[in-house]
RNA sequence: UGGGGUGUAGCCAAGUCGGUAAGGCACCAGACUUUGACUCUGGCAUUCGUAGGUUCGAGUCCUGCCACCCCAG
């Protein structure tokens, strides 16, 4: 019998994917990380009703520092960091394959909405159901990884996962879905940010032009594209169109100024096999469209992506932006 | 203290021959969401500097006052 170390977070789609596996004939063990102050009281509810063992491995400290920390650091030097790309390759799938490695388990699995492409030089990404596919926070796993990956309910769409919970019995099924940064409380990152020792100066807010505008409340508050909470009136809508870390500024200015023809990757990683240049169809953020462009190499592991058509809108410093072959997950890189 | 102009919500600003307060920004709530991102939906002046007058009815007409702005050999 083959077993299988999954993730388990108390939800449905981790309940759900243990569910599915055991009924597939795998022996599941549960893995809960304690990455916060979230216990691991559901997930223990999902493994007695489903009858497996529960592990639970503590990872607070490791989350403060592979996770949380470079996530605060990002934003008071002016970027805008994507968590969750950093905390699936560093600390979340390295636990599950250590956990897998101490049990003698062939693979591990977590309910992402995400597939796998097993091919003869290595395995590669692929994108889940849509719209819920989260390849765009997976695509720094490594192929090696993904070879050991089992992802279950990667096809399904989210309602078909939530009443098969309910009709195993999963009082998991009605968890509502997870929308935030999992260890900002109150969906108040800045707040979260500073509880932590890391600020940002007040500064000037200004437009294009340089004109004085008002005053900002530190830079960690805003990111590029941004055009609520700002507090300034003027005629028309105007968005953040650039952070000057140098002045400490935040500059406003029209929608237009926010779609560069090109954007540079740094920490590139590409999926086996994939060389540079290639054409690919891009994402900038998790829930936005795909943005056809030529990506071609730099030296120190970077990349010039040259938009072909539509420019994206927003391409923010510190965001990813994965590259994709139809489904198909290349590589992508932390936008600089 | 001479002449001219302006005064409508936090900001900008429509308001025709008087008829019972557009819109935008900001803000708030909700949907969506890795992001106090974008986007979308909804909310937001019984009141028009102020005191009177004319009128069935005034932000719109008249008068006084107040405030601010500009030009003043």
């Amino acid at each position: 019998m083959k077993k299988v170390v999954v993730g388990l977070s108390g939800g449905v789609d981790s309940a759900v994917c243990a569910a599915r596996l055991q009924a597939q004939g795998y022996a599941v063990t549960g893995l809960f990380l304690q990455t916060g102050s979230q216990g691991p009281e559901r997930a223990r509810e999902v493994s007695e009703r489903l009858r497996f063992p529960l592990l639970v491995a503590e990872m607070r400290d490791q989350m403060l520092a592979n996770v949380i920390t470079p996530f605060a650091e990002a934003y008071v030097s002016g970027r805008t960091p994507n968590p969750c790309v950093l905390c699936n390759p560093t600390l979340k799938f390295p636990a599950l394959l250590s956990a897998a490695a101490q049990i003698g388990a062939d693979y591990i699995a977590t309910g992402h909405y995400v597939q796998t492409k097993q091919t003869p030089g290595g395995t590669f990404l692929q994108e889940g159901v849509a719209p819920r596919d989260q390849s765009y926070m997976l695509y720094r796993l490594s192929s090696d990884v993904l070879a050991k990956c089992l992802f279950p309910i990667g096809t399904t769409p989210k309602e078909d996962i939530r009443a098969e919970a309910r009709a195993l019995g999963l009082t998991a099924a009605e968890t509502p879905d997870s929308m935030e940064i999992c260890f900002v409380p109150d969906d108040d990152y800045a707040t979260c940010i500073e509880a932590l020792g890391y600020t940002t100066p007040v500064g000037n807010i200004v437009d294009t032009e340089g004109r004085i505008l008002g005053r900002h409340r530190g830079l960690h508050h805003y990111t590029l594209g941004q055009r609520r909470h700002i507090g300034i009136a003027t005629k028309g809508r105007v968005f953040v169109v650039a952070l000057d870390t140098t002045r400490n500024e935040v500059v406003l200015g029209d929608d237009s100024l926010l779609y560069p023809p090109s954007i540079t990757l740094a920490d590139v990683i590409l999926a086996p096999a994939v060389t540079l240049p290639l054409t690919a169809n891009v994402r900038v953020r998790h829930s936005r469209g795909y943005h056809p462009a030529l990506v071609t190499p730099m030296p120190d592991n970077k990349a010039l992506v040259t938009f072909t058509s539509t420019p994206a809108r927003a391409p923010t410093p510190g965001q990813s932006c994965v590259l994709y072959q139809a489904d198909v997950v290349l590589g992508g890189g932390i936008i600089t």
